[in-house]
DNA sequence: GTAGGGTTAG
């Protein structure tokens, strides 16, 4: 049998691996120069059941292989991922047999690997070389447009090309332009209504037969992506037929915008219409769920979805489980997330990056670790999950050093885990390393991120530089309400009360609408610079003004407020008049608020209920055995601590730290470890004598109410944070501030010590404890005293 | 042999 009749009795039917084989042994075995249809044809298969090395293998065969050849393979490297390889076989086509079908090919390679670039010069290299661009490369090239088109300049020049060329003629074009558009009115360079105006025309005045389905849904998705969710509602409510694409589309609209209601009314309707459901729907629903902590109704769609959707394709069952494992682990359900993510047949990134991201930030870090090692493959943004992860969860040390980690691996950060890394700066207080990091984001020009923005103005706050963190405000050519609500919150730590409640009334003014966090942060701006009234009014706005529910944790801000400035009646009223059982955060201000003014009476009320809620807390344990021991009850004292001692609760030591020339100095109570801590001693004893001159008495109120040493009666220990500052001053030059940080509250007596310090060495001097700065300079503190 | 639309992880 001749080649080419095996060819047309085989191959016209070819749809098996094994037949395809047959022929392909039959051709190497034969010695025969089979005709390149058939080698095409062979090559076609392989490349259709994803079997490229094989195609590859017999192409290399071909002693003059033709650009149909060619170009089957290059688009089957392009749609596995292999740019690479597909860009090296283009290159070693020769240009006589190219035509523009190949490019057009490699044109949407690029495209698909999202190098805009590469694509748009091809396109302009071909019509260099004299290759009459057709539809196919219009619309190739336009899809390729979207991902660099930032100038409303370039929409129009293809435009006028393809009307030039007569090159509107189908579908494809016309859609393709008008996403050029599209995602062109995103750019915050241009007026976004106008080119989606744009874009509309274009879709208005196109002839019906070219407005097929993805026209419709390119529109309406247009509008979504812009903001405009009412005329893409418009839209969607005017189209005679039901495509589940467009409404997937303004689903997901809906949800972006925290519309969650509108949202599952529209799936609602979708269902009730008979109109498929598909995977693009679940996930925006349950991410819709999952945003809104709507646990019951996610858990609903879950059920529904294992009820009805009977063989659902492998994609299918990626991105609903996937994002199943974010709604569970974001609903706090990290068992249920473990359960998706083992069950899944196959796992790909997303799986494996949602299932990290739950566990970090469950502050689950053991486990987290052990996951990103034994994950199969890691993205930038699974390096970023971790490193923001533990940067958020406390572990600045850690974050820092996977960010490190991810440099030596020859890995570019992005933004994200830049912004990932100042916060870990921001956890440690380390500003040598936040100043060096925030250099190298200008070099590469990740200073205009949002997110890295963000993280500036807290690391550089929470390093105890305000006015750094206010240039960075300023100074960003984007802010959102995380950026505001950042900046207030870094006043409000300083104790700038006064100019934390200005910020946030021009942040009214340019009508940025305040969230919640907002409001946790004005509350506590009040609260620290006993602002009573102002923080009233705002509380009492949030709802009646923003439509903004208070929660728990603004409900335990307005009572810290109230009891810090002793108004334990008015207190207690608002206990009384919440809509729900006081908690632990509730009972927590309360006992704060008792200690400042040495109401015993409630105080330990308080923290008895404190007790029963957080049996593991220590400093409660040490509140209320000190409250006890004021009034001489040394039986409930006992008690206390025989409690304490059974639970096996373990105090959190104190420690405080101090960066001296990029190095991180931490001194525990009483140190004895630190290298030079004898010199430590011996000065603080020098300055002791000084201070005394100047009327410092130590005050031994506070041995008694020792957060950190067990002997009560060992007035003489050293607290870490007077070791860190002394050791600041012998260190640190002059005129440059003294930065200590401290993971507890700073303790009464250093308090005081340190405004005597400040006067004493004419030095200023920043503490940064568990709840707040203070900034003390010439004998006072910038706390006024309200800590 | 080549083209255009919707989702999920920070």
């Amino acid at each position: 049998m001749d080649v080419r009749t095996m060819g047309n009795r085989y191959l016209a039917q070819l749809n098996q691996t094994s037949l395809a084989r047959a022929v392909h042994a039959h051709i190497l075995t034969s010695g025969f120069n089979p005709f390149p249809l058939i080698i095409n044809r062979l090559i076609d298969h392989y490349c259709k059941s994803s079997n490229i090395p094989y195609a590859r293998h017999l192409f290399d065969k071909i002693p003059k292989p033709d650009i149909v050849a060619t170009t089957t393979l290059l688009s089957a490297y392009s749609a596995s991922g292999n740019i690479k390889l597909a860009h090296q076989l283009f290159n070693a086509t020769p240009l006589t047999i190219r035509d523009t079908v190949s490019y057009n090919a490699m044109i949407t390679a690029f495209s698909h690997s999202h190098d805009g670039h590469a694509a748009l010069q091809l396109f302009v290299q071909m019509k260099r070389l004299g290759f009459v661009p057709d539809p196919f490369s219009f619309s190739s090239v336009l899809g390729a447009l979207s991902l660099i088109a930032d100038e409303e300049r370039h929409c129009q020049q293809f435009h006028c090309e393809v009307l030039k060329r007569g090159a509107l003629s189908g579908p494809s074009v016309l859609n393709a332009l008008m996403s050029c558009y599209v995602s062109c009115a995103s750019s915050p360079l241009v007026d976004s209504c106008l080119v989606m105006a744009a874009a509309r025309k274009l879709f208005d005045e196109a002839p019906h037969g070219l407005r097929d389905e993805p026209s419709w849904t390119t529109i309406i998705a247009g509008y979504v992506r812009n903001g405009d969710l009412v005329a893409a509602r418009e839209l969607l409510d005017g189209m005679t037929d039901h495509i589940a694409v467009a409404w997937n589309a303004m689903i997901s609209g809906y949800v972006h915008r925290g519309l969650y209601e509108a949202a599952f009314d529209l799936l609602r309707r979708m269902h009730s219409l008979g109109i498929q459901l598909d995977e693009y729907t679940y996930t925006s629903v349950i991410s819709a769920a999952s945003n809104a902590g709507l646990f019951y109704i996610g858990r609903q769609v879950h059920a529904y979805v294992l009820r009805t959707v009977v063989q659902p394709s492998q994609h299918f069952v990626l991105s609903v489980n996937n994002v199943l494992i974010t709604f569970y682990t974001r609903c706090g359900k990290l068992v249920e997330a473990k359960r998706v993510f083992d069950k899944m047949p196959v796992k790909d990134l997303v799986s494996w990056n949602a299932i990290l991201s739950g566990y970090v930030n469950a502050r689950r870090i053991e486990e987290a670790n052990s996951i990103f090692r034994e994950m199969p493959e890691r993205s930038l943004l699974t390096w970023t999950v971790m490193i923001s992860g533990l940067a958020q969860n406390g572990f600045g040390e850690e974050g820092l050093k996977l960010f490190n980690q991810m440099k030596l691996e020859g890995l570019e950060p992005c933004d994200y885990a830049y912004a990932g890394a100042i916060a870990s700066c921001s956890v440690l207080g380390s500003l040598d390393n936040g100043q060096q990091l925030h250099s190298q984001i200008i070099r590469l020009g990740h200073d205009s991120s949002l997110s890295v923005g963000n993280a500036l103005i807290t690391m550089y706050a929470r390093c105890g530089l305000v006015e750094a963190a206010d240039t960075v405000f300023f100074t960003m050519p984007y802010v959102d309400s995380v950026s505001w609500n950042a900046m207030i919150a870094a006043l409000a730590q300083h104790g700038h009360g006064v100019k934390a409640i200005q910020l946030y009334e021009q942040m009214l003014k340019e009508n940025i609408f305040p969230d919640r966090i907002t409001f946790l942060t004005i509350l506590s701006a009040c609260s620290h610079a006993g602002l009573v009234k102002e923080g009233r009014h705002y509380f009492d706005t949030m709802r009646a003004h923003y439509g903004i529910t208070p929660e728990e944790d603004h409900y335990s801000r307005l009572i810290d407020l109230l009891c810090r400035a002793g108004m334990f009646s008015e207190a207690k009223n608002v206990t009384e008049s919440m809509p729900f059982e006081p908690s632990a955060p509730i009972w927590e201000a309360l006992l704060s608020g008792c200690r400042i003014h040495g109401n015993t009476e409630l105080g330990i009320q308080a923290a008895e209920k404190l007790l029963k809620l957080m049996p593991q807390q220590d400093g409660t344990y040490i509140s209320l055995s000190n409250m006890y021991a004021t009034l001489g009850q040394w039986d409930e004292v006992a008690r206390v601590r025989k409690l304490m001692r059974e639970r096996g609760v373990k105090k959190e030591p104190g420690c405080s730290w101090i960066e001296v020339e990029n190095m991180v100095h931490v001194f525990l109570v009483d140190d004895a470890v630190h290298p030079e801590v004898h010199a430590v001693y011996k000065y603080l004893e020098h300055l002791v004598h000084e201070m005394r001159k100047l009327g410092y008495v130590p005050d031994t109120k506070y041995v008694l109410h020792d957060m950190e040493s067990e002997q009560k009666e060992n007035a003489l220990s050293t607290h870490s944070e007077k070791l860190a500052v002394v050791y600041g001053i012998m260190k640190i030059p002059l005129g440059a501030k003294i930065r200590v940080f401290k993971n507890l509250r700073i303790c009464g007596d250093c308090h005081s010590a340190f405004k005597f310090i400040s006067k004493v060495v004419d030095r200023e001097i920043i503490v940064r404890d568990r709840k707040r700065f203070h900034h003390f300079r010439n004998g006072e503190c910038s706390c006024g005293n309200y800590w």
